[in-house]
RNA sequence: GCCGGUGUAGCUCAGCUGGCAGAGCGAUUCCUUCGUAAGGAAUAGGCCGAGGGUUCAAAUCCCUCCACCGGCUCCA
């Protein structure tokens, strides 16, 4: 028998014998590992201990300690929640059960389900993990698996294709429940030490629209209680940053039954929303853009050349209707007025690039089940933009585009990560200018050093994109700004600029976005912040607590010095705790007490939203750092930092 | 759109085995004038999401719709 060589974490090299298990590496490691090993990671891929290795394979063992662990008990989860339903519900077909981030979640079919029944199905999951069934590998030839589910097309569906070629095909019992998987599990039911059902929710047959509806149910399992506990309340934890929550606290927005998924902005959330439009105009100033505006209003023959009535009638996306016998619409987009303005003149190549930006108000049908505050909505405006180029100018646009918006997110602080997003199917135009403009998209990520992800196949029909994600309160990523490159709809639309030759040449299309929208980046920006907004953006900047009513005049002398913040006083005849508290609900950035002892000096006692507090601070003082805080969009309050 | 859940005062919620619509916070008025996270009292505030049905009687039971929340699909 002959050796092969693997590779541990720490770089050491092992020689083990040919056919050896992960179980086995482990054990030649040493007995203790041996015993406690769960799984095994073979070249990143989690997989059962039983499996064997392979020459030069990176391999890590798993046991209870490690990061893995979690993933494979809660895969055990699942089959934990799949024996407990057929208990219960023996007709209840099963599909697949995966673990996810959390958790992990079960697809299964011919059973209506509902909360009570969760509950039902948790206290036999209860009753299992009491069992302490023992969770075995065990093989079937294809033939024997095919007949085992002769009644389940979807458990055939996953023979023919994830499963295509096996032979035997891998199977985990625990009792009496027996089920199709490649694996790992815990060692036992009862290793499941803490484990809740969390939610129930329709999914599609592979994610197919089109395919058969499943019910999905969602749960979580952990070693113990006590980490379950600890999940839970991180969960309801971050309910607390919800910028639902935090906007009707604050008086920021509301999105009334009257206008489902249209936002309206209170004056606290127009202010900010005010501050962020400002800004974005002295980006686009200096980008090179030309501010213009085009109504959202038009007849629907704006979109049919440019393909986007295609796209967006087909499903059901835009809000469009006859009137007097003629089809009109609510624009979806902005760029077909775009490119009208561009298309009025006959454009010159000393001309280009030539930039449009418009706060641009689209309206979207979206399914009513996707609305979700201000991160989905139906009526939004984009900090939109469109660049009209040559193609030698491809490069610097987007890298340019690219520059702004790692400098506009510096001032939110945020997380985020860069996607490249591919042709698919919806795309128009031919695979070659797709090819192209995908690489230039490319190029400039790399040129840039960005880490980006690949979306194969999700870019929009018109063109590759460079989608910019960033991440709410409860974890779900939203794409925020855009950046994509569109060689189809000046063709579509037969742009054209003169060139140098005297002959006309097609321009490319830049469309990008920043913030994306003000409503999905007020959205995310809310939630990261926890409602507790740099002060360039606060609604209220600063806050004077006067300590009683004949302190007023002087807190009133004290806001005209502060002339050009959004300053109030608190004149309601409150104790000074119960100010302070209110002032600290409402994440006012500062607040400056002022009594006798600062009126007879002309100070302030200034204290911000973090508890920190400064006795004695002249006025000019405190007004020279805010302005600089403010004007330098500085991320935190940081005057008495 | 699909599956599950939720709609009661400005906000957070109780009431829901049918029998006069409640609390806390907030608001208003009065008292208090206070030194760094809740001073006191009184008052006002509701088509119990909308429509239909059952019943002597519906916030409560049934049906339909609307909106919202989580998830699926989709998307900035």
């Amino acid at each position: 028998m002959s050796d092969i060589t693997v590779e541990l974490p720490d770089g050491s090299e092992l020689s083990v014998d040919e056919g050896a298990t992960v179980e086995d590496v482990a054990y030649s490691i040493g007995p203790g590992l041996g015993r406690d090993t769960v799984a095994g990671v073979l070249d990143g891929d989690l997989v059962d201990k039983a499996s064997p290795v392979y020459d030069g394979v990176r391999i890590e063992i798993v046991t209870d300690q490690s990061d893995e662990y979690l993933d494979v008990l809660r895969h055990s989860g699942a089959h934990l929640f799949a024996q407990a339903l057929q208990r219960r519900h023996p007709e209840a077909k099963l599909t697949i059960g995966p673990w996810t981030d959390d958790g992990f979640y079960y697809d299964v079919t011919n059973v209506d389900l509902d909360e009570a029944d969760l509950r039902d199905i948790e206290s036999e999951m209860a009753a299992i993990v009491e069992e302490d069934l023992d969770i075995e590998r065990f093989e079937r030839s294809r033939e024997e698996a095919l007949d085992f589910y002769e009644d389940n097309e979807f458990k055939r569906d996953i023979l023919e294709t994830e499963a295509a070629g096996d032979d035997p095909i891998s199977f985990y019992r625990q009792g009496e429940f027996e089920d199709l998987c490649k694996g790992p599990h815990v060692e036992s039911t009862g290793d499941i030490g803490g484990f809740k059902l969390l939610d129930i929710s329709a999914a599609y047959w592979r994610g197919d629209e089109e395919n058969e509806t499943l019910t999905r149910v969602y749960g979580t399992a952990f070693p113990n209680e006590s980490q379950l506990e600890e999940f839970l309340e991180r969960r309801e934890a971050a309910k607390e940053r919800d910028h639902r929550k935090i906007g009707r606290e604050m008086d920021l927005f509301s999105i009334p039954a009257h206008s489902p998924g249209c936002p309206h902005y209170h004056p606290n959330g127009m202010t900010m929303r005010r501050e962020l439009e400002d800004y974005i105009r002295e980006q686009n100033e200096s980008l090179g853009y030309e501010e213009v505006w085009t109504p959202e209003l038009n007849k629907a023959d704006l979109w049919k050349p440019t393909g986007h009535y295609d796209n967006f009638t087909a499903e059901g996306e835009m809000f469009n209707w006859e009137q007097d016998d003629t089809e009109y619409g609510l624009k979806p987009m902005n760029c077909a007025n775009h490119a009208y303005i561009y298309g009025r003149e006959k454009r010159s190549y000393r001309d280009l690039p030539i930039r449009f930006s418009e706060f641009g108000t689209v309206y979207r049908n979206e399914q009513s089940g996707e609305l979700s505050g201000l991160l989905r909505v139906r009526g939004m405006t984009q900090d939109d933009g469109h660049a009209f180029i040559r193609k030698d100018q491809i490069q610097g646009e987007i890298v340019d585009v690219l520059e702004a918006i790692d400098e506009i997110l510096g001032h939110f602080d945020f997380e985020m990560e860069y996607v490249l997003e591919t042709q698919g199917d919806n795309a128009v135009g031919s695979d070659d200018i797709w090819a192209e403009a995908t690489e230039s998209l490319r190029d400039a990520l790399e040129s840039e050093g960005l880490e980006y992800e690949v979306d194969e196949g999700e870019a929009a029909f018109y063109g590759p994109k460079i989608g910019i994600n960033a991440v709410d309160a409860i974890g779900r990523e939203w794409t925020i700004g855009t950046v994509q490159l569109d060689f189809n709809i000046p063709e579509r639309l037969d742009l054209t600029y003169i060139g140098e030759d005297n002959d006309e040449h097609r321009p490319v299309m830049v469309h990008r976005a920043l913030l994306g929208t003000f409503e999905r980046f007020m959205g995310v920006m809310i939630e990261h912040f926890n409602g507790k907004f740099p002060l360039w953006l606060a609604p209220e900047q600063v806050r004077i607590l006067p300590i009683t009513d004949d302190n007023l005049e002087y807190a009133e002398a004290v806001a005209a010095e502060l002339g050009d913040f959004r300053v109030e006083i608190e004149d309601r005849s409150w104790t000074v705790g119960k100010k302070i508290q209110q002032a600290h609900d409402d994440r006012v950035p500062y607040m400056l007490v002022v009594g006798d002892n600062e009126e007879a000096d002309g100070t302030v006692s200034v204290r911000d939203r973090e508890e920190r507090e400064r006795q004695d601070v002249p006025v000019e003082t405190f007004r020279d750092h805010v302005e600089r805080e403010r004007d330098e969009k500085h991320v935190t309050v940081d005057f008495l930092k």
